[in-house]
RNA sequence: GGAGGGGUGGCCGAGUGGUUUAAGGCGGCGGUCUUGAAAACCGCUGUAGGGUUUUCCCCUACCGGGGGUUCGAAUCCCUCCUCCUCCGCCA
């Protein structure tokens, strides 16, 4: 969310900074509208004032036994005076719910070292690493080499749950929670405390982070009692801070948290409809992270290495990319996303995400803080980054290590969580 | 699922319709005293919005959330959330 005060007083900066983003929208009604809202504050607060200091004046003359007839009068004044508040912040209810639903549904305001662009292909490639593995055979893709070792079973997960979903069978579960443990361990050797935080949440909690009112459709939701199943960690690792004012000693604060993730992939039929690149369902390692607003594009660095050590500890070529102001997600102010070499697909593709949000999550959720000596409040910064998604590692794990016979090595930092160097 | 008891400032805790402008305490900040410190004593103490305009003041809202009664609500009513205790059920 950003500063109605901000938007304001720079109604054609903001405006300007979204039509980066492809947003077009129109300030002209939002401001008048606002206008109106202050101006009906101003009268009520008027009027709520009369009320308050004549309701005071009548306890003082009921006391004193004063003339009752006045007192009879005064009250009826008030009465009608009450009814005029009340019709009118009925009135301030309406106006301060399109004010709110304007702001909802404006995105983040792009940091200025991002790339102006319109869609993908304009993102900005920053780094790579590693080589890409040359094989003397035709590479197969994860979910041939994944079926034939017998450790992913599309099939029968169809028959128990539907297309995008998989079961991990054998040394394929155990891969998986191999990574996930191979993960934690490094991020909270970093000093990121692990939590794990539960995968149901309220409404309240999406709002926060961002994810409603605008993208219901992306999300699994229950009814009776209502609850949305978490896309990412991110949405109650971030909440956890929710309405609190931190002090400024607390921060920074780092958490990790692996947790499954749920998401409809709405819009996205026909992609990646085979393997296990786009699930219903998938495990993630998240990293999140609240910091003073100073330190908040050094922590996006750190955070991104972070994420980066987890596959270069893994031996796994990628490639780091700066999304351009198109491509950027709808909190976010800078985005750097991980792209994990697939020999499958002979391309990069995106294994985490790592953004910054500066405040627009912070004042959304009231996530604030207060400086030692300094009168008043602040908002934090909010950070977080994929440490990394566990699928898409497994998958490129398959895919860059694959041999010949079909077997696949196990990377030698996974050997003690597996048990193994081979799978096969 | 049933019965009962709670939710008040950074923390503890009083307050059952009107000088409550949320008592008191703890903590924190500043000061006096002191060689220094402690103790003691004195003063100050939250958030958000609006106005005024310069940091002086004024107004409004906030006592778990929302709604209601009333001239007036922390206090009364309705509803939801949440925590605790006991019973039942349960991994």
């Amino acid at each position: 969310m950003l500063d109605i005060k901000f938007i304001r007083a720079n109604p054609d900066k903001v405006k300007e900074a979204l039509e980066k983003r492809g947003y077009k929208i129109d300030f002209e009604e939002f401001l008048s509208i606002e206008e109106k809202r202050l101006e009906l504050l101003r009268d009520i607060e008027q009027k709520r004032a009369l009320r308050n200091s004549v309701s005071q004046e009548i306890a003082f003359l009921k006391k004193s036994k004063d003339d009752s007839s006045n007192i009879d009068k005064l009250i009826s004044e008030m009465r009608n005076l009450g009814d005029q508040i009340a019709s009118l912040e009925q009135k301030l209810r309406e106006i301060e719910e399109r004010v709110q639903n304007f702001i909802f549904f404006l995105p983040n305001i792009p940091h200025p070292t991002v790339p102006v662009g319109k869609d993908e292909n304009e993102n900005v490639e920053i780094r790579r690493w590693g080589e890409p593995p040359k094989f003397d055979f035709e590479p197969m893709n994860h979910w041939d080499i994944g079926e034939i070792l017998g450790i992913i079973d599309f099939e029968r997960a169809g028959k128990i749950a539907g297309s995008r979903f998989a079961i991990m069978k054998g040394l394929g579960a155990r891969l998986e929670r191999a990574l996930i443990n191979f993960m934690l361990d490094l991020h909270t050797k970093k000093g990121y405390i692990e939590v794990f935080p539960p995968l149901l949440v309220n409404k309240n909690s999406m709002i926060g982070t961002g994810q409603l009112p605008k993208f219901e459709e992306d999300l699994f939701k229950v009814a009776d009692p209502e609850f949305y199943l978490i896309p990412t960690a991110e949405v109650p690792v971030t909440n956890i801070h929710r309405d609190e004012i931190l002090s400024e000693d607390d921060l920074p604060i780092y958490y990790v948290s692996y947790t499954p993730c749920f998401r409809k992939e709405a819009g996205s039929y026909g992609k990646d409809v085979r393997g296990i690149i786009r699930q219903h369902q998938f495990n993630k390692v998240e990293l999140v992270k609240f910091v003073k607003p100073e330190d908040s594009y050094e922590e996006l660095e750190s955070l991104t290495q972070d994420a980066e050590e987890v596959l270069k500890l893994l031996k796994l070529p990628y490639r780091v990319v700066s999304l351009c102001t198109g491509d950027l997600g709808f909190a976010s102010a800078k985005t750097y996303d991980i792209e994990v070499w697939l020999p499958g697909q002979g391309r990069y593709r995106e294994i985490s995400s790592c953004s910054n949000f500066e405040d627009f999550q912070a004042r959304r959720a009231n996530i604030r803080f207060r400086r030692k000596n300094k009168k008043g409040t602040e908002f934090v910064h909010t950070l977080n980054g994929s440490g990394l998604a566990i699928g898409r590692t497994l998958v490129a794990i398959l895919e860059n290590y694959q041999q010949k016979d079909g077997s696949v090595l196990v990377p030698e930092v996974l050997i003690p969580y597996m048990g193994l160097d081979i799978i096969r």
